[in-house]
DNA sequence: CGTCTATTTGAATGTACTCAAAAGCGGTGG
DNA sequence: CCACCGCTTTTGAGTACATTCAAATAGACG
């Protein structure tokens, strides 16, 4: 379990001993996820985060019309949830669905609330977790609001290449939150000029 | 200084001692800010967070064509900055002005560091912040994109009226991204329905 | 090979924007 | 205290961006 990716993952913020790597172990339960298996669904409630070892998911919601909306896509080394559904014992309003074979590492809320206790380090791994996905966020936002869609395309692909080679286009139509129809017209316009 | 909004803030979360209320007294700078007065603009480089002790400010993106984006509105008891400017060091992106005559509390960059090193309670309390700040981007995210402007425009009447009173509609607009003729337009069909 | 879904293409429609002008409103100075 | 100035808000016409619906084509998978 020592060769597990999260070990790297957290050391990028901190630095565990031998003691809070076995804390941390005893926390996490592998799971092996097959591709359009759902590890959540819309309406349940969530008490697991989940971190991709390996694989991908995508996490999405889909609104009183039907429409689908994808709200980011979890690549190796990312972590995943619908996070008010496990901070606030709230009903989920994502689905998180496997794109392929993928293994993830679950961590449970109250086993988490113990780890905090247990050391400040983890309280500070996740500080530093959620400053950023908060800046991922906010940055998000502003791309969304103050850029055209085929910038935002072509931001998406330039950033995330591996997530490009992973989905189809219909969800990446999803993210950027437009129509499938109208990501293929703006593609057709970037090929033409 | 034992009367600041700041402690009732914290203590939603963490329960300080005196000698942890000394630490953050000790790294806090009251600053009185004129109504229209910026106290950060696009460019520079930004090493405070921001608490509001009273009055409100509003931080806003002006994109390449000129088209302001407003990121959000701060009231008493909330905080604001460019995060990514005072986390990560980058040059700001945003504008943050006061609506009107405020005080707001600075706390330095690297006297949080310090904060952090003295007490993990401190890490605890922004830990939950950004958690709770990245939900908030979460939840927004998804409602731009799978709601309609009316509907977003109701929402945010519903859930900030505190801020709906401070604000011009152009602002409200910059913030929902949509011109200031637009909404107009929305609200009058509001009120006809 | 056949089925199912994704992607492309096109026509018609709706949503939101630009530009321009008029009306409303708040603050300032005489 | 009122008149004027500047900015916000409203209204409308014309336009651009994005959607819906439908049908054809292409790909993926059992």
């Amino acid at each position: 379990m020592n060769d597990y990716q999260i070990f790297k993952n957290m050391q990028k913020h901190i630095l565990l001993d031998e003691t809070e790597k076995e804390y941390l172990i005893s926390s996490l339960k592998i799971r092996a996820v097959l591709k359009k298996e759902f590890i959540l669904k819309q309406g349940q409630t969530c008490k697991k985060l989940y971190f991709v070892e390996s694989g991908s998911l995508r996490a999405f919601h889909i609104n009183s019309e039907g429409k689908e909306s994808t709200i980011m896509f979890a690549v190796q080394d990312w972590w995943i949830t619908d996070m008010n559904c496990f901070v606030n014992q709230k009903p989920a309003m994502l689905f998180i669905e496997a794109l392929e074979d993928s293994k993830v590492l679950e961590l449970d809320f109250d086993l988490l609330e113990t780890l905090y206790q247990k050391s400040s380090k983890f309280e500070r791994f996740f500080r530093i977790l959620f400053q950023n996905a908060y800046i991922r966020e906010q940055l998000r936002a502003l791309n969304n609001i103050s850029c055209s869609t085929e910038e935002r395309y072509k931001q998406f692909v330039q950033k995330y290449p591996v997530i490009v080679e992973k989905v189809t286009q219909k969800q990446i139509a999803s993210y950027l939150g437009v129509t499938p129809e109208f990501l293929s017209l703006i593609k057709k316009e970037i090929v033409e000029s």
